[in-house]
DNA sequence: ATAAACCGTGTTGTGCACCACAGAGTCAAA
DNA sequence: TTTGACTCTGTGGTGCACAACACGGTTTAT
């Protein structure tokens, strides 16, 4: 049983992050002591930190995660997982049709001057 | 010289919009009428409220707005334009490193099961 | 016993780009 | 002149994911 100072240097979570993701009840502690009410986190919810780790580098919002995480024993992890991919994969295009209008910006700019 | 519905209209910025972008300086009223406070737009906002609205396509920030627009007479706008492309592209490359890493995570997963 | 280091709760603030609303004044048409 | 549509200002709220206090209790080491 870690207490937050610990389990925030093992996780790379700060502590106010573990606080708030307690309240939004995406990781709560193992234990509360419940005279002091001091948080002790287990092995457990250092597996599901290092998720949610990850899950945070792959852009997931908050809510994203609760649904992950929600899903006992991440079954639809992967399809999620996948569609974020799609999902990122559509941003890219998006992001490719930018640069097109800035390029029709550009020569529209350019014909102006001449 | 147009009024603010008006103006909202031809340039498909809100009135609040409006009102936001001439508190921030980005775009101010042509005129001001001192009896009533009235704000009156002219042709003149209206081209710059154009070049707005593209700009914020191009997910220009407001602070990035207002350089362009300090800048007289859009000298460097061409080199920002290009910057921008830049970032685009570097975010793009960023996103597919995410979905490498996606991939990565996915791999794990499945050889954590076999 | 004392001091340092830790923990809790509650509250407020952050950045961005607006949106929404209340209350009051103003203008245009009939 | 009345009605309805318009305008202003000021203020507060939104979403997201925390960060940053203040204040007080607790634990740990010396």
């Amino acid at each position: 049983m870690y207490r937050v100072s610990e389990f925030s240097t093992m996780t790379g979570l700060s502590k106010e992050t573990l606080r708030y993701y307690a309240e939004v009840k995406l990781l709560e502690p193992a234990y509360i002591d419940p005279k002091n009410n001091y948080r002790y986190y287990d092995n457990g919810s250092y597996l599901i930190a290092i998720i949610l780790v990850s899950l945070r580098k792959f852009n997931f919002t908050i809510q994203e995660m609760i649904t992950v995480i929600e899903d006992e024993s991440f079954k639809n992890l992967e399809n999620i997982l996948n569609q974020k991919k799609r999902d990122i994969q559509k941003k890219i295009e998006e992001m490719h049709g930018t640069i097109d209008e800035i390029d029709q910006f550009l020569k529209w700019g350019n014909e102006e001057d001449a």
